[in-house]
DNA sequence: GATAAGAACGAAAGCGCTTTCGATGCTGAG
DNA sequence: CTCAGCATCGAAAGCGCTTTCGTTCTTATC
């Protein structure tokens, strides 16, 4: 490995010069500096981050974890999307990503430990649950840190609004005519999975709307099964509704496998309308009209967020909240009027 | 920031009797140990990462990058499907996953730059190119690399078996009564691509069916697009095809979409058959008859590799190809004889 | 009681870099 | 000619840790 001390011996400077010229130092005498710089080039000189690291205390690096509850890490399709925008934004600037072990001479530890360790500038986590401990922990630290999908004053967080999602799903619904609207929702102790149910209850009244007790469902962790456990749950009802709002896409592809299963058809028999728009969502059958979380967006405000508070070398209580969209698709039929075919 | 020192001073031992404490050397009395334990946690000491990697040159970090032609990154389902299993497998260990960005200095460098900057211990590339020169420099450097997608007699590689994968979807797809089958292929500079239009080709002769020219159309970069396009061109020839294999799921559902929009059917006027499995393939309409990869056996013989190449310190060139699985679901049919309804 | 062997500890160098502060030489002003 | 001021450069300390090589002290052996 060649090392400042070889250039430096090479161009017959002094270390301290050499360190100078590259790092753009005023006082290097232009002809030094192009003389020290070529033999860097000649030599395939390369720094040393653990070294520069250690004596900067910088280390150009950020810390990324997932919290999420179906194990699946980075193949989560919106966590994924999420970061990939993120690191896009940070890499510019020189920052690496690190996806920690939280293992240190072989033995277990927490996240902000680990983080401590690596020295990381800061970091982002993907977390929908309420009250992980961890992520209190990192929340509560010195080290900057942002966190996607859950909520908080006292810390930077960003997500999408959750509950104007779930308002402009159900006020699609109503303008078909839906009345008797179910939300599948989201596990509780998810800031997403609460807030889209608020979202919903809240503009259901607003709608002038009943809301039966057994018409919100539990989907459990956002996942497949999760909402077609449910959907069987609300299909078994007396007066089952005519459309389902779910939380996710996951729960709204459960859904439509249960009412597939059931001999019923999407969206002629019941409409549904999912949450996210994970990719999935436009090649199922039929395409499912959702809540499009923006990723690119979310990513891109982390990352300034982030990096604000790195810069600033302070942490920063904000909470930026994305826009969504909704995305109509053909999972929603509008309500005929049964008055007429069945008279009262 | 705790350092050793405090606990020397804390404890009134000596640095290095407290670094030998900390790494179980033989040397120090359990008594001392345990005191020096006691204060450690007491204190809330951890270990500088960089201070560490600085003297024993060993960071256990591992370096990945993604090469892939579609630009999505992280969100690219094969890819990030491996490199789950991948960091699960050597998390364990104590890894930790570096995701570069090729900044150093506000310069632009090249991966290998970036790794030896950043000391990496081993470098894993998903890369499906097959003459990406950033790849290739990585392979011929000194550090442990192992390259997933890819193909050669000199470096450490993983890949599916993607001929054989070509030959069961051939196979089937004959034991279904097609002869006329076309190939929908991935770009030629992948190896993948290349690998699996081998495979199409040799099984057709084997199974002693002709193939014209005009039945093997390039889908370009795995894309929906090129897929989409291709399929078109297969559906304006005078005598098109009866079934078509396709180099990726994407390709497939892009055929597909093609076969959708001119009006016909899958599986009824044509069968088609994927390369890949992602998730996607069982949601689509109908759902996808495809080649899967073992995206976690993929993983776990990459991490074997580069941990092996890690311990040992020397490079390996092996090359470890794991097998692959046609998994039938309902994108394919049996081809009625038309010899009965059309004689000639 | 003298000696060898082992157990427990520490001094110091070194990893590769940055940064402070001082030294040196040169210029132009007076 | 003198001196202030500027432009260049370098010595040295320090970042936090590991590791080699001694040193000291205890214990067992004859």
């Amino acid at each position: 490995m060649v090392t400042i001390y070889d250039i430096a011996k090479e161009t017959g400077y002094s270390v301290t010069t050499v360190s100078k010229a590259l790092n753009n130092y005023s006082d290097v005498s232009s002809k030094t500096k192009r003389a020290i710089l070529d033999a860097v080039e000649e030599m395939g000189y390369l720094p040393n981050s653990h070294a520069r690291t250690l004596t900067t205390k910088k280390s150009w690096t950020i810390g990324v974890i997932f919290i999420e509850s179906l194990g699946v890490g980075m193949k989560h399709p919106f966590f994924n999307a999420v970061i990939e925008s993120f690191r896009k934004n940070v890499e510019v600037l020189g920052y690496d990503l690190l996806f920690a072990s939280r293992m240190i001479n072989n033995q277990q530890k927490s996240y902000l430990e680990q983080f401590k360790y690596r020295g990381v500038d800061g970091v982002v986590v993907v977390c929908s649950l309420f009250d992980d401990v961890q992520v209190k922990e990192l929340m509560d630290s010195s080290i900057p840190t942002v966190v996607i999908d859950l909520h908080s004053k006292e810390s930077a967080v960003v997500n999408s609004d959750n509950f104007a999602g779930s308002y402009k799903a159900v006020e699609y619904l109503y303008s078909l005519g839906h009345q008797s609207i179910a939300h599948i929702a989201g596990h509780a102790t998810t800031f997403a999975g609460q807030e889209r149910r608020n979202g919903f209850m809240t503009s259901m009244k607003t709608m002038g709307l009943d809301i039966p007790d057994e018409y919100v469902v539990n989907g459990d962790y956002f996942s497949r099964e999760g909402g077609y456990k449910a959907m069987k749950q609300l299909l078994s009802l007396p007066n089952p509704p005519t459309a389902i709002f779910t939380a996710a896409d996951s729960l709204a592809i459960g859904a439509m496998e249960a009412i597939k299963d059931a001999g019923y058809q999407v969206p002629d028999d019941f409409s549904v309308i999912g949450f996210d728009d994970i990719e999935l969502a436009q090649f199922i059958n039929p395409p499912l009209t959702t809540v499009r979380q923006d990723t690119e967006l979310i990513g891109e405000e982390s990352a300034d967020l982030l990096i604000k508070q790195i810069n600033s070398q302070q942490k920063i209580a904000q909470s930026v909240v994305v826009p969504v969209d909704l995305v109509i698709r053909d999972s929603c039929k509008a309500l005929v009027k049964e008055e007429s075919s069945k008279p009262s």
